[in-house]
DNA sequence: CGCTTGCTTGAGGTACATCAATAAGAGTGG
DNA sequence: CCACTCTTATTGATGTACCTCAAGCAAGCG
């Protein structure tokens, strides 16, 4: 029984460059589990050595890291359509945890299965190493958004990000529902809810965008695309889609 | 003319994992162009779309990008074997500048040359992914050290991951020079070089270092490492080499 | 040399963290 | 449907880790 949402994640394949007809079929045709995952439940955790590797289909998940501290650093939010543990296939050893945000769906294939058909598919190789290293290149400008840029921007860069991914899925986002909590969105950008709290406070008091609840509306995407010096390139999106 | 050096990269592509001999012998085999760059010249610039890839010989590289306010942050040093701009394979347009340190030695390839030894060889193919998924795995290590840890972790830890990996590359470790500026520290810590400056001085003060100059001596492995919250995992490397 | 680049140290400022308390939702069981 | 609890959001007061500005110093190098 495969489950028709499979094709947010061929969708996501094809974000970076083509796939073929076929190989898209291939990827379809796989044996995925799909499963129901609760909130704050773990996919995989640090130090893990998966046997499957899993795709999100529906609602949101983390990957995160705890230091030695006890301090948490998300280091990237998981949105339906993208592999979340792929890297597996050429690591073996998870170097992150990833836990649902809200509860919500996901897909799973024994390691072996995808293996086989991508050496059988040079094509669908090289879609998902692409896939892999865009998230990459999200990471990179992660490092980025927290280690020089001011708290203003790391949140409404973070905000940007998140909009213009889900819009690239056929997500709502007139307006956008943020699953996140204020912790969540600290532990993103390395600041305190507290912080977060203001910054958001003062991002709606200047007009940048407006809130209700955890609804964000972004009534001038030029404005804040500005204020966070946010620039799409490092997402290597090939078309609008 | 095929410099022996190229030997350090395929030692780099074997950190992760095996790869055949004749893998290792077909990278030999290609026809690289080997060429001296001087400090501060770039390799690569964000945005550019090469058609050559590049491996660092000799010398020191760093990963970086600018934000519109005009500070940098660095989020990657390169070591003698690493690729430099391999992404390109997949990503076509390069999200991050390369910047020598100081004055070096690297190999390049047309990007054809080495997808055309790709196609061939699975195995290579593979051991080129993972590679790169190595220095993601760094990357996102990077976050955690920019956004949850002060700033005294930060910069042991940056400090750890450059001993690790040197001693992996074989390299003069006993007494390790730091080839970088305390201004490059800065902004690959997400810090001033002033604080960098204040935060060796500390280090040096409490033994955790010894310093000469930019010599470096690490008198207790141990200490420095707990001192960091240093989890060498995130480097995967599967061999003590 | 003189000039430039990088290191060092001090004084003072600020963006963000921490601590503390209240308020507002969101489940949950009765 | 209401009381109860737990989580999340909000706001204020205070603290501090790190930044900025400024100056002197050492070392490499034409």
């Amino acid at each position: 029984m495969t489950d028709r949402r499979i094709s947010s994640f061929i969708r996501r394949l094809r974000y970076h460059g083509g796939l073929s007809h076929e190989d898209a079929e291939a990827v379809q045709a796989l044996p995925w589990r799909v499963a129901q995952r609760t909130k704050l439940s773990y996919v995989v955790r640090e130090g893990d050595r998966p046997t499957e590797v899993s795709v999100l289909l529906a609602g949101f998940a983390q990957r995160q890291k705890h230091t030695s501290e006890g301090t948490r650093q998300i280091m990237a939010f998981s949105l339906p359509g993208d592999p979340l543990d792929f890297e597996c296939l050429f690591l073996h050893e998870a170097d992150f945890s990833v836990q649902m945000c809200v509860t919500g769906t996901i897909a799973c294939v024994r390691t072996e299965m995808i293996k086989s058909i991508m050496a059988d598919r040079p094509g669908l190789s090289h879609a998902i190493g692409r896939t892999l290293l865009a998230d990459a290149s999200v990471a990179r400008e992660w490092v980025v958004n927290v280690g020089r840029r001011d708290a203003r921007r790391r949140v409404a860069h973070l905000l940007c990000e998140l909009l213009v991914r889900a819009k690239a899925q056929h997500m709502e986002t007139a307006v956008f529902e943020l699953p996140f909590t204020q912790e969540q969105l600290a532990d993103a950008t390395g600041l305190t809810p507290i912080h977060v709290n203001r910054i958001l406070k003062q991002l709606a008091s200047e007009g940048a965008i407006q809130r209700l609840g955890r609804m964000i509306t972004v009534p001038d995407w030029e404005r804040l695309r500005e204020l966070a010096d946010f620039d799409e390139r490092f997402l290597h999106m090939k078309r609008a889609s």
